[in-house]
DNA sequence: GCCGTTTTCGGCCCGACTGTTTTCAGTCG
């Protein structure tokens, strides 16, 4: 059982209990659940591992107590959990989805079951046409509306947008601001500032003269379709691609509280608030107060300096160590775009990429490297014009030509080798051996069972002559889950065989995940951040592979791509 | 239902916006 299959049974149970209200601790309960429910999201493994190990337990999860674990064991064992289907028989399914609706939380939906006996979005927006709102307590035409709206924003949005997509339009949002001359300063905040793989809404903090002319401004935007909300510190606009963006108009005084406050985790801040809270302090948006009296505010610095640790970097600031580790001084010193020196995937004409070697290595060489490593695909993968064994063999000879032509840069022939179903690869040892470096991945057969998919993976990863597993769980991010692997197994098994581990930074893939990284570095792992870029252009997206390794954690020590070139080679697995 | 340099019981983050509220509840982040 998935993770996000446990997580959505905890939240349903969490929604409930607010619907139907009938055990006294309910807020309690139900933000308990709430709160397993995110770490169980965030949790690197697939708990049904965890739970098949004697030495380990659930109950160390955070979040997760005597009774949670119990009915993780229940959900995995038997497919459902006996709690949750008793709160399932006490109201209709339909008010859960329900709550999707902005505006409408728990209350108003027992209210709108109780009084008018709609049990799900179809009936709401039936009883919203025909008037039938308005007759309940504070609600009027106008709330009608809105839950017309809603609706049909519900219908149509996805509601989580990639980084990639995320970061490209708080660019274009933020220099369109910049062009007020009362604008000072325009920074994204929330999760796009921590570098998630998703991102939901976008947060905009604004510093300036003039906060009417900015947001008077901003809500003309072409790409805006809809107002949401208009205050004097804060717009909230729907653009036309569906996401929703929170512009705040803020004091400089009290930026870096209102900073910290927008970047989040919603975790992270409130570990931060119970921190303030235990020295007889307030931490909100404004300051961190003693009383009446500002403590801190004006930077990020300050306001972690006076909570007694070092700023945090915000890929960080998900409250799963960071807090602890900043108080014992020992935040690790994250790796930065500038300290990577090559890329290690990437594809030519050969196979699907766009353009020749030469043209990927002059990209290459603006962006400062000092190596790339080409890595066609091999025959297996037909789809993406994978070359046979004797094609690999003159890509390898067109490689070594376009050393001769593009100097000052290492070009390195490599490819990118399917792993077959049966764990064996695509080429034979013959043609591997030919090649500076050779990529393992799976592209096919990607929904065996576990057992399966661990055996198989473990098998390739046998070959002497691998030395990378590319993109190793194989997900698209909002598009398809990762495999069904032992992740333990096999990373112990690449630990031992001396393989690398990949992390690709295609912001449609950042596979392995922030998570998952982190984990391999708690594992001793080594990893490479590469493109998998198919076009010049793609080799920028280097930035979303540093920024998720920075989520996980790492250092320019565990990332080997920050070597220069000869010490690369030289710490890669010894070929046979 | 979880959790513990206040506690195994009694707490559990903080504040803005919206609506029709003239003092607050619900929603949201």
């Amino acid at each position: 059982m998935e993770n996000r299959t446990i997580a959505e049974v905890f939240e349903e149970i969490a929604n409930l209990l607010k619907i139907v209200q009938d055990d006294k601790k309910w807020p309690f309960k139900a933000a308990a659940y709430d709160r397993a429910r995110r770490s169980i999201e965030s949790y690197p493994e697939r708990l049904e591992e965890v739970a098949r190990d004697p030495n380990r337990k659930l109950t160390d999860i955070p979040g997760i107590g005597e009774d949670l674990a119990a009915k993780i064991k229940e959900l995995i064992e038997t497919g459902q959990s006996k709690y949750h289907q008793e709160q399932l028989q006490k109201v209709p399914h339909g008010l859960l989805e329900m709550l999707r609706l902005q505006t409408v939380g728990p209350q108003k939906a027992r209210l709108f079951f109780h009084e008018l006996g709609i049990k799900d979005v179809d009936e709401l927006e039936a009883a919203a046409k025909e008037g039938k709102l308005r007759e309940l307590p504070k609600m009027d035409e106008k709330s009608e509306e809105n839950i017309l709206k809603a609706i049909e924003l519900y219908r149509r949005a996805s509601g989580r947008f990639r980084l990639d997509t995320a970061y490209e339009t708080a660019e274009e949002l933020a220099g369109y601001l910049k062009e007020l001359n009362e604008v000072e300063r325009v920074e994204p905040a929330g999760s796009l500032r921590r570098g998630r793989e998703t991102v939901g809404d976008l947060d905009l903090l604004v510093t300036g003269r003039d906060h009417a002319k900015i947001a008077g401004r901003f809500v003309r935007h072409p790409s805006v379709e809809a107002i949401l909300a208009q205050g004097e510190d804060k717009v909230s606009v729907r653009l036309k691609n569906g996401m929703q963006v929170d512009v705040r108009l803020l004091d400089k005084e009290a930026y870096g509280a209102a900073l910290m406050y927008f970047t989040g985790s919603k975790e992270h801040n409130i570990a931060l608030r119970d921190r303030a809270k235990k020295r007889g302090w307030k931490l909100s948006e404004y300051a961190l107060f003693h009383g009446e009296k500002v403590l801190a505010r004006r930077t990020e610095e300050d306001v972690y300096k006076k909570l007694g640790l070092p700023w945090i970097p915000p890929e960080l600031r998900e409250n799963l160590g960071e807090i602890e580790a900043a108080e014992r001084n020992e935040l690790p010193k994250l790796v930065e775009l500038g300290d990577i020196q090559g890329d290690l995937q990437m594809h030519t004409t050969a196979s699907d990429g766009k353009t020749r070697v030469e043209e990927m290595a002059e990209a290459a060489k603006r962006l400062g490297y000092k190596y790339i490593l080409i890595t066609d695909h091999s025959k297996a993968v037909t789809i993406a014009n994978g070359l046979d064994e004797k094609r690999a063999v003159e890509n390898i000879r067109r490689i070594h030509d376009a050393r001769k032509k593009v100097k000052g840069i290492e070009i390195w022939a490599g490819a990118e080798v399917d792993i077959l179903g049966d764990g064996r690869l695509d080429y034979s040892d013959a043609v591997l051996k030919q090649f500076d470096i050779v990529l393992a991945s799976i592209h096919s057969r990607m929904t065996m069972p576990s057992e399966e998919m661990t055996e198989r993976i473990i098998k390739a990863l046998a070959n002497p002559y691998v030395r990378i597993l590319g993109h190793p769980t194989g997900r698209q991010i909002l598009k398809r889950d990762p495999f069904n692997f032992d992740v333990e197994k096999v990373f112990a098994a690449a630990k031992q065989q001396g393989v690398i581990l990949e992390l690709n930074g295609n912001p449609e893939r950042l596979d392995l995940s922030d998570r998952l990284v982190k984990l391999a570095k708690e594992r001793g792992m080594k990893i490479i951040i590469s493109t998998d870029a198919h076009h010049p252009d793609h080799l920028n997206l280097m930035r979303y592979g540093v920024i998720t390794a920075r989520r996980g954690w790492l250092t320019p020590k565990d990332v080997l791509n920050t070597l220069p070139p000869a010490k690369l080679l030289g710490v890669l697995r010894p070929l046979p």
